[in-house]
DNA sequence: CCACTGACGAGTG
DNA sequence: GCACTCGCCAGTG
């Protein structure tokens, strides 16, 4: 195809699907860091870039959006907020993710490792 | 076309 | 450990 620059990809549709690609792969009852799906995703270093894809997100799309915390292990915060944070927090809650008591995941134990075994 | 914004992360002082 | 800066991409006014 026309050279898209540098793009690694030859027929990669659009960035946010192959963000959104990734995190549906998550499995349930495991997390994922934003850098770790920008890199799954094959843009390494655009952890800001997959923040913003599922920002995007239509309503009532399948992807597991919940499943993708920050490097830290927390739920990041919007702008608009709204308690959408809790939720997601619930959401994870109920799949069997536990956070500590400084609210924050311990992704050596959740963070979700492709290419081990499945999980 | 320009400027600003937005679910981040790593580096620096 | 905290505050600040830079980089990255796409959508919107």
């Amino acid at each position: 195809m026309t050279r898209r620059g540098a793009a690694p990809f030859a027929a990669a549709p659009n960035r946010f699907e192959r963000v959104y690609a990734v995190v549906r792969r998550i499995p349930r009852g495991r997390v994922a860091t934003y850098g770790q799906v920008a890199a799954l995703a094959g843009l390494p270093g655009h952890a800001r870039f997959v923040g913003y894809a599922l920002a995007a997100l239509p309503a009532g799309s399948r992807v597991a959006w919940q499943r993708v915390v920050n490097a830290q292990g927390r739920v990041s915060a919007r702008r608009d907020g709204a308690g959408v944070e809790a939720l997601q927090a619930a959401m994870l809650r109920g799949e069997g993710v536990r956070f500590g008591p400084d609210g924050a995941i311990a992704l050596a134990a959740f963070r979700w490792r492709p290419g081990r075994g499945g999980r």
